[in-house]
DNA sequence: ATTCTTCCAGAGAGCGCTCTCACACTCCCC
DNA sequence: GGGGAGTGTGAGAGCGCTCTCTGGAAGAAT
């Protein structure tokens, strides 16, 4: 194939020199309307476009943006929509400032060192990372060595890294008091993984609910796996079979035990009834339908790329969540 | 932050000339032990890593390869774990060459053209476009820019193109087949959308297998989504009620089909037989659980990174699936 | 001892672009 | 009408790297 044009051939085309070229291509507005009219025709006839490479060395800017998932989330990835719904997001808004996406699952191995060497290597204007383990050293490093990070979920020790995270213990508080307002008396949780904010948040939310209100709490902890699910309903049940409510920290894990109630003859809503949490695509379809807080990864998504952009008047960003009711907590 | 540490500088350090630093850095056996030794503690101490932008500058390699997903598949997107099956596979393998992934949700709008004009730019190595959809013109316009590309699905009109397939008219042949041996009289189909590839090829399988057995073909067709599943099965119950089994061009309308079949009344399978297609995680979840057609996505998508780094020996892959039988299916 | 190889290191060009600086020109005001 | 202000263009340096080419040293062959 033919070499690709380089702005010098549009300069020599337009009969100006690479400078004046450079100056239309980049949208300076102190040129000449018929001179930029005659580059932009070179441009157009040549077919040609900027070596990013070129650009790159010399602004030192790279025009994309890494969006890190380290290895505990490529694990739930691929049956867990929240992570599709986070790239969605980040992908409109990186379009939208016509950067480029950058996506690295971090394996188990090296894929931590990975990150850092490429991030920091001025291959990247930022990093965004979906972790939500709060204790992920890889936000505090970059920052020091002068990257803009951003991360998905508030970072386990208060500081003053940018993050965007979900209102999950409103989320959980809001779905927890519904249970007790249809007169549940034995509101028993999955709880998420405790070293994931979202899973500490949400159970927080249902110990702080619970306690207002006269019941004790029954804690089973899963690792937001429907499989986990499956087995922390059964654990809560074996517990205390007298269980008529749970809130379960998210949907997959839910729907999880949905089925372990389904197969030990409890009946829902009206023996038990469920709560979850993230509102993905198969609440809506769980037999019977799931109530569940849903919350906005897509936005999560876009908020992230803006903010790690610079797009964003605050730093540190809480969206709301909201209690979606569904067949699973009908009253008995 | 002080500034990222040069060639140069690792040069000087070493006692070297910049290029015996670079003869080193990028594994060069013709230099002295005790220079490599040198260089390498250079490097170490100044914690030197290669400005990518300048590399590719020269080599004009990018070290990247994009992922391209066109806007109809990110519809889905959300739901539909096969996406983030094909982003696990090929990011293990991409990691593996220590290249980048850059990904490319194409936006309504534009979103074509941006993909042409960064592919063909040198931004990048190779494309693997994620369309299912044959005709998508996108593949022989870089093809003919001179950049390696390769389609996950085989592309409509049969031609020279790279791609990796899944054997889907296999997998619904055998589909099928399960269902009539299990003695079912009429089998209809909900079948994908008739613009993609795997949706013609699993109604092809269902045709060809349901005309060797003296069965009439019953169909509808969905475009993939669940709510899609629903309506589709919706409509077969109307055109036929005395369907006995249905197959399901994917699993995520046959979750759907089963919501249908059973707010209709229908017992599955003692009435109603269902296969579906993919193998999702929730399949297994279904009430009651579903067979279906498994295929993996992820070893798909390391094929084609393969593919497109040139390391598979062919161009034009076929990855089985396999019959995977589960309750949904039982003989009555 | 001399020439021929072989091997290793350095000098230097140049990848394609941006951006500063200098320069030429027009315009306007005192 | 001369000096400044303002505006548009070009020259040229240089971003950080790779890679070819050249030269010198060391070892092999005559």
């Amino acid at each position: 194939m033919r070499a690709r044009p380089t702005l010098e051939k549009v300069a020599a085309r337009a009969g100006v020199s690479r400078a004046t070229a450079s100056r239309v291509i980049n949208g300076s507005t102190r040129v000449a309307p018929q001179i930029r009219e005659a580059v932009n025709r070179a441009v157009e006839e040549l077919g040609y476009v900027p070596n990013q490479a070129a650009r790159s060395l010399v602004t030192q800017r790279a025009d994309s943006i890494a969006l890190v998932f380290p290895e505990p989330a490529t694990r739930v990835f691929s049956d867990d929509p929240t992570f599709a719904g986070i790239i969605r997001g980040v992908s409109m808004e990186i379009e939208k400032a016509d950067k480029q996406l950058v996506l690295m699952l971090t394996g188990l191995e090296g894929g931590y060192q990975r990150v850092e060497r490429y991030a920091t290597n001025g291959h990247v204007d930022g990093v965004i990372i979906a972790s939500m383990h709060g204790t992920d050293p890889l936000p505090a490093i970059l920052t020091r060595r002068g990257v803009p990070v951003v991360c998905s979920g508030r970072p386990g020790a208060p500081n003053s890294l940018p993050y965007v995270d979900m209102d999950n213990s409103g989320g959980a508080e809001r779905a927890v008091a519904h249970l007790v307002e249809q007169g549940r008396r034995r509101i028993a949780t999955i709880a998420g993984p405790q070293d994931m904010i979202a899973g500490i948040d949400r159970l927080n939310g249902y110990r702080d609910t619970l306690r207002d209100s006269d019941r004790r709490s029954i804690i089973a902890v899963g690792d937001f796996t429907r499989e986990s699910g499956v087995i922390a309903m059964r654990q809560l049940l074996a517990d205390d079979p007298e269980i008529d409510a749970v809130f379960v920290a998210n949907d997959l894990m839910a729907l999880g035990a949905l089925r372990t109630l389904r197969g030990a003859g409890r009946r829902v809503p009206d023996d038990v009834a469920v709560v979850g949490f993230d509102d993905i695509p198969a609440a809506a379809y769980a037999e019977p339908p799931l109530t569940t807080v849903r919350q906005s990864t897509v936005e999560m998504g876009r908020r992230l790329a803006r903010m790690v952009l610079d797009l964003e008047e605050k730093a540190q960003l809480v969206l709301p969540t909201e209690l979606v009711v569904r067949e699973s907590t009908k009253k008995p």
